[in-house]
DNA sequence: TGCTAATTGAAAATCATTTTCATTTATTGG
DNA sequence: CCAATAAATGAAAATGATTTTCAATTAGCA
């Protein structure tokens, strides 16, 4: 948990955010979780403190979250959703489980010298980068080798 | 182009599948085209030809065509939209353009190393990766500076 | 040539996300 | 405190991609 509620409070403010309880409450829900969520499993969590919060509000909430880089995305393969998640400490990618969905961050890509090439090599300006990989979790392992 | 069309319909046929026209002309617009279409471009390009195909039809194939690695997904930042493209020789990778879309491929990402000290230090059977370079191609690093 | 399972397309269903709009509310300066 | 006001909210509808359903058609084989 990098920054605390207030910290991030005060960066809507600085961006000329309101602070509304829906969004104190959508907040709340994201950093208190482990688990990457997706919009729809944040907004129910949201619900059971505070009913009546829409998913829309979950949905802008988000937007302004990930625009400010206090959130970020994760893409799982196939089907392609997007789920937002609380950053373990800043830039990160995923180890994905595709039977199972667990996810495990780690934080040490090392793309650098890669990004420089293409870079250099395509004209590109590149400023940022979408890592992930996929496979089966220890647990999902074993499933399969006991069928 | 790795596979001519006969060899692809044989991969089909193998698995079971019936070559049909519909087939045949999904193929050869995946297969003509140099760049990375999403299934409704698709679409549009085999209906030039071969008007009534269903979009359904597409989705179907294509299906087919990913489960067996003919074919593999591009999947952009923010917006999570897939598309499908033709493989320029086997595993790959995109720099893509976040202002107008562009595509390069690269094929070179030397992930090894991390994939085995991951899967090591996470127990992960790990089987595939995903990974995307994000920026803006030099034409549109040109508009910017210019405005 | 005829059988049959696979395939197809239209239409409807799903599902995530966005837009619209009238109503409410947080913030601020008096 | 008390407006004034721009920002935020939620319901509902719109959008857009993808999937499902189902009756009709067809490719491939016997
Ligand atoms: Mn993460
Ligand atoms: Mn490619
Ligand atoms: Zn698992
Ligand atoms: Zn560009």
């Amino acid at each position: 948990m990098i920054y605390t509620e207030k910290k991030i409070e005060k960066i809507l403010r600085q961006r000329g955010c309101k602070i509304t309880p829906q969004r104190r409450a959508i907040l709340s829900a994201i950093i208190h979780s482990r688990e990457h969520l997706a919009p729809a499993a944040i907004h129910k969590k949201v619900c059971q403190e505070h009913p009546g919060v829409g998913l829309v509000t979950v949905y802008r909430t988000l937007e302004i979250l990930s625009e400010l880089g206090l959130i970020c995305e994760m893409h799982a393969g196939g089907n392609c959703r997007s789920y937002m998640m609380r950053r373990p400490s800043g830039h990160h990618h995923h180890l994905i489980c595709s039977d199972c969905g667990t996810v495990i961050d780690f934080t040490d890509c090392d793309l650098g010298e890669l990004e420089r090439r293409l870079s250099k090599e395509t004209s590109f300006k590149i400023n940022g980068h979408l890592l992930e990989f996929l496979g089966q979790c220890r647990n999902c392992c074993k499933e399969t080798v006991i069928r």
